[in-house]
RNA sequence: GGGUUGGUGGUCUAGUCUGGUUAUGACACCUCCUUGACAUGGAGGAGGCCGGCAGUUCAAAUCUGCCCCAACCCA
């Protein structure tokens, strides 16, 4: 656009012409980049409340940098930007996620193998290779996004360094005690023949078929006797023939263990303690009587089938009933199927409905819609296997876990309320065992003849025992020789717990045989950042890791973001068609704006992406460009400081000070919106509405030079945390020392501005500017220029000291300041009420008060200074007497909230 | 189905914990104004009775109960 700008060298800032983000941001975060302004210099010795540090979440990076991840990094790198200025020390590291199920996929599709044709070891080597050049794109996305993060601090999930951490923290939580193995149901895709974890899950709507099935009573049997020898010795007459329960998945028929009946349910309660045959299949269940059945739906009799669904899997551990499976890992029927075996499971569907119609226990079938749990990478309904899991143990915990979340700070305090409740209602222990081909191994092998662990020596991980020995010869418990490799990989959430540990450079020490820190000082930390959906996942299990391995909290405070919705308060998703990209909301809008908009939600709450919230932020770099410029041509750089400064600079130095402290207690409890708010109004209202037009008029005055300067430095640090490239390049333009060759003297590493301890009359200012804005709203409804002459002004008021500045600013050719009112007569407008000291003190009294003030039934004593109504007669202090003036001078009155104008304009 | 959070002018929101009578600001809208940077600027105006109902209270956007709607978490 601005081809005839003369060229000039792209790192000498000059306020020239008008703002051109496009160029200048890019110009920034390539500096900062390259010359570490932001990197994190540790110093084990530091004391840890001086250094701010801040638990980053780990993106995924083979996916796609979306608005959230946006977001969640700038509000980081406002808390970042502003920690750095205020204290000193900030850690604002960046990790890499690759180490799940999706940089696997993206591995095979790119080099276009299979997993299972490698070994592990070397398949994650493959992983490691492709994730690079992701991460690569995702670094220099992240970095056109112009966070603060220190580049030279990252990790990635995937790395060695990582897998030793998370198995050193796995064989830590064994050796003391807190992990176990045991065999128990897992949710299961057969399309990946693989183990999912729960989120990995997915609802989705399908057609099907509802089908009841009648199965036969069979003789009853009491609970003694089945339970010592399962079979029935003495059968009882059957209290009936038969009865029917509806399945949408009749191929589970020969994996049934139980039939159930809820307690209240009086009409089937006959069934409790008898047996049911399985038609085609033959064998008896018994039916049991459980307050988890849905009376609601279907006939209220229920089949258990191990397993087709989690309701299954909770019947089967709560009455320790046998494990009948049909299912095998590849959705196939296994040979407990019969005839049916080496059918799949839709194959086996139909053709098991055919033989039971045919046999006559179909009553009947009908279509259904019904959501079916899917993985929800390959869309397959997912099954559930029993196999053996690794588990953490937590549930005993629970009141620590609790406690550790009291002692955090939340933000917003609401949140903790989530962490509760999850805490409260937890029923398991966490799994950790993941059956993938790829993930970080189990550092453990098992002994052939007795099963017996064997974990692998610290001092060798990170281990995979499929590619490595186990450390002993023979097995600890029964002198065996061979062992078996454990195949199963840690739940992700099992290292990305982690972060904390791993930011902190965790790890065995063999000399002091205990657990150390590279970078003590940065532990706990100060911030861990995050969306409220995991709070359950992340956050949770960090708490748990951490507190074990350190018995500290790990963090001082939490931030909880919300999400970003579209712009109709939708939630953004892919198949709504409403995704909004990054990459073509910064190709149109400059990263600050960006960030102004990022500002503006409470932090907590969900919030629209907005457009002209984007305008607005560009309007106000705008204004910050140009209003930079005139201050650059109204007074000189580096101004001393007058020994006196005049009565309208002190007032703008002396709310300066108010902001600068309101602003900072803001930021410190992350309250950003507020602080944007409060930022914005001032610098734009008071700085260049109100100062900067009466600036304009005292050019030479040294006490408004200084003041200016001191002001518009001021502005730059305060907008700094929010609008980094603006800021940096016109403090680069104006303020920096040195050459531009130099070590960059970044804004950013500045010192936070403190109140300068200013005092002004704040009162007369205020009345000052309102009676400036008086006159200008005379001149806007009168039509006037507002340069337009005004020939004589009085004001009854407290504007001391500010006389000059409404006179030059309004054009005001004579100003006089009242000693007395002006002419005018009076009369009672309206009578306002101290409600707030009333109230309480006469009670239901106020309501006659109030109806005798309406009905104009009082009299005022100005003598006692009482007012006296309904009886009553009030203090002084309990109301206040708003007058109406009727000026009888000549010109024109205006009043305002603390002032009266006379205006005579001829 | 259970729990959590929220519902404030056309839009986005402040205020709600700590009840006090004129409900904040921005955007959009209307009118006007070229003022030594900014018309992508400035001045002014209109617009809501705070999701609904009931209650507590002298007084409710604010407290209580129920209901409706939305999002999230858990089933």
């Amino acid at each position: 656009m601005s081809t005839e700008t003369p060229e000039r060298a792209s790192d000498d800032p000059t306020l020239e012409g008008s703002y051109d983000p496009t160029e200048i941001e890019s110009r920034w975060q390539r500096r900062w980049v390259d010359e570490g302004t932001y990197a994190y210099e540790s110093d084990p010795e530091r004391d840890p409340n001086t250094v701010y540090a801040i638990d980053t979440p780990p993106p995924t990076v083979s996916g796609s940098l979306h608005m959230g991840h946006l977001y969640g990094h700038t509000l980081q790198d406002f808390a970042a930007r502003f920690q750095r200025m205020a204290d000193g020390d900030v850690l604002f590291p960046f990790g890499y996620d690759d180490n799940g199920i999706a940089s696997e996929r993206l591995t095979e599709q790119e080099l276009d193998i299979r997993h299972q044709d490698y070994e592990r070891r070397e398949f994650q080597e493959l992983c490691r290779e492709v994730c690079t050049e992701y991460e690569a794109e995702f670094t220099d996305k992240m970095q056109d996004l112009g966070c603060s993060i220190d580049w030279s601090n990252t990790y990635k999930t995937i790395e060695p360094r990582v897998q030793r951490i998370s198995q050193l923290s796995f064989l830590d939580l064994y050796e003391q005690g807190r992990e176990y193995r045991k065999k128990a149901p897992a949710i299961w895709c057969p399309e990946c023949e693989t183990a999912i974890s729960q989120v990995e899950m997915e609802d989705d709507e399908r057609h099907s078929h509802f089908n009841d099935i009648a199965f036969e009573v069979v003789g009853g049997e009491s609970e003694e006797r089945r339970s010592s020898d399962g079979r029935a010795e003495n059968p009882r007459d059957p209290p009936r023939e038969e009865f029917v329960i509806s399945t949408t998945r009749p191929e589970l028929i020969p994996a049934c263990v139980s039939v159930f009946v809820h307690p209240d349910d009086d009409e089937n309660q006959d069934l409790v303690g008898e047996s049911a045959r399985i038609p085609i299949f033959g064998h008896e269940v018994p039916i049991i009587a459980d307050d988890r059945v849905d009376m609601e739906k279907g006939s209220g009799i229920v089949m258990c089938c191990t397993f087709g669904d989690q309701k299954d899997i909770e019947w089967y551990q709560a009455h320790d009933l046998p494990l009948r499976v049909a299912i095998d890992e590849s959705a196939t029927m296994t040979e407990l199927a019969g005839k049916y075996e080496g059918l799949s499971t839709e194959e086996a569907r139909e053709a098991i409905v055919e033989d039971l119609d045919e046999e006559g226990y179909l009553r009947d079938r009908w279509e259904i819609t019904h959501a079916v749990g899917v993985h929800e990478r390959c869309d397959t309904p997912v099954e559930f296997r029993v196999s053996k899991q690794w588990y953490v143990e937590i549930l005993d915990h629970k009141e620590e876990y609790l406690e550790a979340g009291r002692e955090m700070e939340w933000y917003p305090e609401k949140m903790f309320t989530r962490y509760r409740h999850w805490i409260e209602g937890l029923e398991w222990d966490w799994l950790i065992s993941r059956q993938r081909d790829s993930g970080i191994p189990f550092p453990v092998w098992y002994c052939e003849e007795c099963d017996h662990p064997v974990m692998a020596e610290r001092e060798d991980l990170p281990v995979d025992p499929l590619s490595d020995e186990p450390p002993v010869d023979a097995c600890p418990e029964c002198g065996h020789d061979a062992f078996e490799a454990e195949e199963d990989v840690f739940d992700t959430w099992a290292t990305s717990s982690l972060t904390p540990l791993i930011n902190a450079g965790w790890d065995w020490d063999d000399e002091s045989e205990e657990f150390v820190m590279d970078h003590p000082e940065l532990y706990p930390f100060d911030l861990r950042p995050q969306g409220h959906d995991i709070i359950s996942f992340w956050l949770f299990h960090t708490i748990v890791k951490c507190y074990e391995h350190t018995g500290e909290v790990p963090f001082d405070a939490t931030l909880i973001n919300g999400h970003v919705l579209d712009e109709n308060r939708e939630k953004m998703s892919k198949s709504r068609g409403n995704v909004v990209e990054p990459d073509d909301v910064l190709a149109e809008y400059p990263v600050d704006a960006v960030r102004f908009w990022a500002a503006s939600a409470a932090v907590g709450d969900d919030f629209p992406y907005q457009e002209k919230d984007l305008r607005a932020g560009e309007k106000l770099l705008r204004k910050l460009w140009n209003a930079s410029k005139l201050v650059d041509t109204l007074a000189p750089a580096d101004p001393d400081e007058p020994d006196e400064l005049e009565a309208i600079d002190r007032w703008l130095l002396a709310e300066l000070d108010d902001a600068i402290a309101e602003l900072t207690d803001y930021f410190e409890n992350y309250e950003f919106a507020k602080a944007r708010d409060r930022l914005r109004t001032f610098f734009w209202n008071t700085f260049c509405d109100d100062y900067l037009e009466i600036a304009k008029g005292r050019e030479d005055n040294p006490s408004t030079g200084y003041a200016l300067r001191t002001a518009h430095r001021t502005f730059l640090e305060l907008w700094a945390p929010f609008l980094p490239h603006v800021t940096e390049e016109i403090w680069q333009a104006l303020y920096a020392d040195g050459q531009p060759r130099d070590a960059l003297e970044s804004i950013h590493t500045r010192d936070w501005p403190v109140p300068r301890g200013y005092e002004a009359d704040l009162e007369a200012g205020e009345t000052a500017m309102e009676v400036i804005s008086a006159l200008r709203r005379y001149k806007s409804e009168n039509q006037l220029p507002l340069n337009e002459a005004l020939e004589s002004v009085s004001v009854y008021g407290s504007v001391e000291g500010f006389e000059d500045a409404i006179q030059n600013v309004m054009h005001v050719r004579t100003l006089e300041v009242l000693e007395e009112e002006p002419e005018v007569t009076t009369e009672v407008a309206s009578i306002d009420l101290d409600y707030a000291t009333l109230g309480p003190e006469y009670g239901a009294k106020v309501g006659e008060i109030d109806a005798g003030i309406e009905a104009g039934e009082y009299e005022i004593d100005d003598d006692a200074g009482v007012l006296r109504v309904a009886g009553e007669e009030l203090a002084d202090e309990l109301f206040e007497v708003d007058l109406e003036r009727t000026y009888s001078g000549d010109g024109r009155m205006i009043e305002t909230e603390s002032a009266v104008v006379v205006l005579e304009d001829d």
